[in-house]
DNA sequence: TCGATTTACATAGGTTTCCTATGTAAAGTG
DNA sequence: CACTTTACATAGGAAACCTATGTAAATCGA
């Protein structure tokens, strides 16, 4: 087998990527709303504003959603004590087991498939999460943040 | 670090997936029709119906992405010799060179952000996408299609 | 302390990318 | 040669985004 360069590939994964994403949301992924549920699983509380930036989408984007995971109970809207333009928005307990399913139905989805495929293993689908990482990380060239 | 379940991994592989089809969208794809540049680019000329299912979309999603992509001049709809009902798309000369460029733009962006990860290689790219194409396969498992 | 700027959201309006349902014409089938 | 199937096109609509802009709270400077 011949080795594809890095700049096939580069472009390969972006093509795949657009796939994958059809075919779960087709499959059982209920609304975009999903990325946010999981953000505020990692994170605990945010603001709005801090949810749009994370999910690297526009303010009224995130507005709309998170009003859509509110209709349907998964998070809730509470005050913000340190300021009262803002509110934070919570992972109630029930949007925590819609993540919960949505997890499982996409790791089954995904993990069945990679089941069959006897040369690829967790580790790698481990190296393929991080390249996806890798590739999402802002780009902090001049200004790294120092987190310690 | 701790090894993260493989359920876990394949959820994160989806919602990555996700958040980088928007990044490539938003910097410079000019439409969904990128992809169907792709797979004639690999197959040659196709039908609607049989590009439709390579990538994995309504025989209505795809007449209209491969008409846009006619008036863009980047393909061209000829009579299919073999059959009235369908038309076979070509790739066009201009068409190939829009895929090059696009191409590069995305492997710019993805092999960019790759290379300040040390710890990450092209190899390690080559399994990202071996794991996308892996789980993007259909289920073939008893019912192969003998194509020959 | 009070006007001026900034910040956090909400709303309005529009685009892109998909879908299902359905109609039409050519191709096979008994 | 009717009868079903196949290949597309069209109609109509839903979902996930965006930019522009308005409103109210927070902050800042004189």
């Amino acid at each position: 087998m011949s080795t594809p360069s890095a700049d096939d590939l580069s472009s390969d994964l972006t093509v795949y990527a657009a796939r994958l994403v059809r075919l779960v949301r087709r499959e059982h992924a209920p609304s975009a709303g999903t990325r946010v549920l999981s953000i505020l699983d990692e994170t605990g509380p945010l603001a709005i504003t801090a949810l749009a930036q994370i999910d690297r989408c526009s303010q009224p984007t995130m507005t709309g959603q998170v009003n859509q995971l509110a209709e349907a109970g998964w998070v809730t809207k509470e005050p913000n004590p340190a300021d009262a333009r803002s509110s934070l928005v919570h992972l109630t307990e029930a949007g925590r087991a819609e993540l919960g399913r949505i997890r499982q139905l996409s790791a089954g989805l995904v993990s069945e498939r990679l089941a069959r495929r006897t040369d690829l293993s967790t580790d790698d689908l481990a190296t393929a999460v991080a390249v996806l990482q890798a590739v999402l990380e802002p780009s902090p060239p001049t200004t790294p943040e120092g987190h310690s």
